[in-house]
DNA sequence: TTCCGTGCAAATCTTTTGCACGGTC
DNA sequence: GACCGTGCAAAAGATTTGCACGGAA
């Protein structure tokens, strides 16, 4: 069950951004874009093949896929990589309809949760234009200790 | 030549602090840390490697010890890491009487610039205590393209 | 029938670890 | 002399690639 059915039905959406790009439909593919709608925060890829595996109803998807299905699935600015400083990537789901958000990460025990901050992304607009580069993405990530681990 | 030297001896401090930490003294971390205080951004450790071997005063560095001798300097927060979202971390200086900075990623070159922003730093520092996590440290990478790419 | 999507296995790349030697204290 | 710092080689972990088969169009 998709948390997001309300304001971005984002699998309808993938399914046919994958399709106006001129991709055939495939049962691995459409496993990974199922889970990824499902999630709270970011996953990695070993997170997703563990799950996709595990879960009894689902297919397994060999890992090579899923780094391939990411890939396409960024490339077409469906999920966004999220550089947590955890030695593997995290891949989320965008949506369009949803709030830009950012990452807390717990360096104690490796939680990952979202937020955002308007006066965050302000500050970063207005600071877009005044920097040497054509600025297309922005991350932010805070480390520090979540409340179990600061216990 | 250190292009630092006037406002922080980082290579000073940085070899009083790990002689506080109960290190003897090591051609090889004396040498990664000279280099390191040479630079305008962070370095991979294989650029630090490449570095050490080509310039022809310098010794020779195992990448082994230029990992465990980073490692050490990051633990005695004498540098930090940068991730870039480039498949490589990067390591640089940290400076007590500097401004703190962030970085630019041009995505279609590899070149990182540093940059600072008040307005961002404070709305950081704000929102950072309206979060469920005890911050620690916070990262802020802002990609694009550079001018040349852009051009 | 034509090609794309997928699985499997091997390759690649970054980072880490084990071990032995040589230098620092 | 005791121990740490370092180099070398092998290991470990994440990600990518080559190839062949089966399914979608």
């Amino acid at each position: 069950m998709s948390s997001h059915a309300v304001t971005d039905n984002w699998v309808e959406r993938a399914e046919a951004t994958l399709a106006a790009a001129g991709h055939k439909r495939g049962g691995a593919r459409r496993a990974v874009v199922e889970l990824l709608d499902g999630q709270q925060c970011a996953l990695t890829a070993v997170e997703i093949e563990d799950a996709l595996r595990g879960a009894g109803e689902r297919r397994k998807v060999s890992r090579a896929s899923v780094y391939r299905i990411l890939d396409e699935l960024e490339r077409l600015r469906l999920v966004q990589r999220v550089e947590t400083g955890q030695a593997m990537v995290r891949y989320e789901r965008v949506c369009e309809h949803e709030e830009h958000h950012h990452h807390l990460v717990c360096d104690e025990c490796g939680l990952v949760m979202p937020f955002s901050d308007e006066a965050l992304e302000s500050a970063i607009e207005t600071l877009s234009e005044r920097v040497p580069l054509k600025v297309s993405e922005h991350e932010i990530v805070l480390h520090g200790s979540c409340r179990d681990c600061a216990a």
